[in-house]
DNA sequence: GATGAATGAGGATTCATTCAT
DNA sequence: AATGAATGAATCCTCATTCAT
């Protein structure tokens, strides 16, 4: 029992993470059931056995990555040592980049929830999303508080910069001219900007 | 020959915008050539007089208002009167939120031209884009030259403004605490922070 | 319009009657749109463009059929002469059997509507056969007020007359040692026999 | 093997059993392998070692309950203490009504065999319900031999009376205005005024 | 120019069935 | 005996596209 709920768990991940490649290069709607499971050199019928349907399983995928990239934003927030807000946030910001970057393939951000997702999973994609950009919220408070910065309405502001983080996916190429640590260290240095 | 070439264009034209309305609420893949048809009192065969085919269509809305969105931005840019870059640049701001707002879906930059557009539609979104965001590069280069700003790697950090720029699509609603008066200044407030 | 729109009728009036044939030879479930369609040498998709799915189809289906034996039964209840209740409903035993016998392939009042119709589609048919129900009914109620029937509990007895009526077309077949007209006479001797 | 063979027969009866219970409710399309197996908390897979298949698994369903309806019938018309004809037949409307109000669709003898049944099944399915029915010609007949029927054409007067009896299916409910017992005195009072 | 009608290529989903373990 | 997993055929439905009139 153990074990083959192990070993169905483990197949589940597997077919996430094919399809994950799949849904980030064709999109939600270019996506096929036949194609995901001809990547997996499974027949699409296999797949309702892990998934219930389509949108459970692109649900599926986005909540998965999301749910690291969320995992590591937090240990970052809540590491105890007396690291500055200024400090902490270019940790998250890197976190971020690394996520849209190398893990591309599995992040989207860009797609808009409300088109992908339908009844039951739209709200939970729209809460975990909301969760991760709380955690930015939280950084920036923290900083405001702590005195180390200086914001106006930082909701609009937290929009903005993570709409300027997001929009990596769109350009960043690997084997450009500048590394991505070149960029992250631009990112923070205008996010500092903006807050200080 | 004239007169009826001019009446193609101006039905053209009529059904374009018509179709814009309708792919800004229900995105490119939600919308179809009869939903499009229907709402003009048309049947879905007709429209293959005017466009070659549906991407053509979707194509030609997209390049309407980016069409658009390019002139109204090169007009401010060009204007003649010694206008100081940052307020050149807040107006582009205001643009660039007006059309993001009301032009939601058909000016959507968020989407990447890759998945959506093929073969021969490709290339001239990624010029229209690329000219666009030039738009900013230039008005950033004249700034720093005047002396008004100071810039380190502008390119990068168009980047970044575009895409907080960009972002706004996604989360602004009518209706909400702020107007988009409020949301053009606190944005321009913050873009003026990073580049001074 | 005019023409097209006869022409459009007419066509599904075509694709009814033939589909007609195939339900009550396969059953609901048994039938599908492409035997349907194949039947008619059209293509499945063009199945669509006449009905809405396949329950809109085999609704309509049935009602085209058990409104036509309504008109029937009613045009018999309301002729004016003063035939008896007796006659009256003898001659409607001759339609129901006629319907079941004949339009065999069209009329299946057997199905339970519950099981093959779902939604929208569940309320009519049970209205139209409840108004089919109800035209034994009005007879029955007619003959009891002349004083020609005595019947105790007549909607039961209706219930069990047009049980009996219905299971003809599980075993009537054409070139039996009796004629139909010898069968309709068996039925309304006996049913007589009950109503006096 | 006595032993285990003794134990497959059991668990093939209680699988029966379970399985009636869902084709009742949910008719022979509508039931689904996968639900008759989850009933008894097994899988799928394990239906086909006491099964051959679902053909084979509903027809067993359909003889099973229509065997006992059988023997219920034959108990009663075999009894030997001299009990009227009438009464005899109206504890068989008792019986069929029995069954087909808490049977419903494992004895759906509405259902056209022709249609449920292919290749190896449908010969015994025809063979019984011939059985059956044969048992209404037999109290029939004797009362006619007895002097207490009157009959004219008795198999097309069977015909007419089973056709009421099995309707019952597709009307009665429980809880309605009257009981069962009601509805089976009325049925019995009807059907003796047609023999009589 | 316009349209009614037809088409056909997919795509999601269901489910009976199989089979190695 | 039982099961988890996989399969593949069948089925409904959508929609861009075509074309004769």
């Amino acid at each position: 029992m153990r074990i083959s709920e192990r070993r169905a768990k483990k197949k589940r991940e597997e077919i996430l993470k094919s399809a994950i490649a799949i849904v980030n290069k064709k999109g939600y709607e270019g996506t096929t059931m036949e194609e995901i499971a001809a990547a997996l050199l499974m027949t699409k019928g296999s797949l309702y056995y892990y998934f219930k349907n389509k949108d459970d399983l692109i649900f599926q995928c986005h909540n998965f990555v999301l749910s690291k990239a969320v995992k590591d934003l937090e240990k970052c927030l809540r590491a105890e040592n007396g690291v500055s807000a200024s400090d902490t946030l270019k940790k998250m910001i890197e976190i971020h980049i690394y996520y849209a970057f190398n893990q591309k393939e599995s992040l989207n951000l860009i797609i808009e929830p409300k088109k992908a997702y339908t009844g039951e999973y739209l709200e939970p994609v729209l809460r975990l999303r909301k969760h991760y950009a709380g955690l930015f919220d939280e950084i920036i408070e923290r900083g405001v508080t702590q005195g180390e910065f200086v914001v106006h309405e930082p909701i609009i502001t937290r929009q903005f910069i993570l709409g300027g983080l997001n929009w990596v996916q769109q350009w960043v190429r690997p084997n450009g001219r500048l590394t991505i640590d070149d960029i992250i260290d631009l990112f923070a240095y205008n996010i500092l900007k903006i807050l200080k």
